[in-house]
DNA sequence: TTGACATATAGCTAGATAGCAATATAGTTA
DNA sequence: TAACTATATTGCTATCTAGCTATATGTCAA
């Protein structure tokens, strides 16, 4: 238990990765999508989706140059099915995070990048 | 939401305060016999209790000479109530968590400190 | 092939955290 | 009152973490 649980756990104590995990309930999303909508360094979002994956509580794939994230439909690791389960309930109220979702909502790779799907 | 959720889960990122939730499950315990064990300094198993207690996590009534610590019936922080419960299911099959927990159950403050209640 | 660009990794720094020993606090007993 | 003791606080150190910039990697387009 011990060991993935603190992953999971540690990755979960961090308002920038649940403000990831809270974009990633609406939609996938590639990480220039997320930077722009978190306000960080991209090699930080990077870090942090890294964090999160290690975890199981992210998927990544590639499409072309860009990578998409998106919540697992099914992870091995029973803690983390459980706390996205909790995150889906939690924060929906929160000023914070409803102000970075609204800027998730709005961020579109090609808007940002100048460059066709 | 962020502050009080992330004070709970942070206070739930440490294998030490997992396990002092894990023997309070069981039984309210003193500080002394918490520190026997654990195996920690007391002053290092007064800082996580203080964690813990910051978060809702756990209560504290002071009898005599001793602080008795406890689970919370009811926490006015939601997340310290949901998590507690997820606890509740986990961690009981560790080898780790498990051999804590038998320590807690032979721990007995009149055998460690040599008093009578 | 070359240039451009999305993402990842490496390397650094400031601040947070967990551990300890020493000391303060508060309650008990003699 | 004075000595004792369970717990809390303080002050220190080593390690961890989140952020950054610079650079590497891998893919697309010309």
């Amino acid at each position: 238990m011990l060991k993935s649980y603190i992953r999971v756990m540690k990755a979960l104590a961090d308002p920038n990765r649940v403000k990831i995990i809270k974009m990633l309930e609406r939609r996938e999303m590639c990480v220039c999508e997320l930077h722009a909508a978190l306000k960080l360094a991209q090699p930080t979002v990077s870090k942090h989706l890294k964090i999160l994956d290690d975890a199981g509580l992210v998927d990544s794939r590639k499409e072309g140059m860009w990578v998409n994230y998106r919540l697992p439909e099914e992870t091995t690791n029973p803690y983390a099915q459980r706390m996205l389960a909790c995150l889906a309930a939690w924060g929906n109220d929160d000023a914070e995070i409803k102000r970075t979702v609204r800027l998730a909502d709005r961020a579109d790779r090609c808007e940002i990048t100048g460059r066709p799907r």
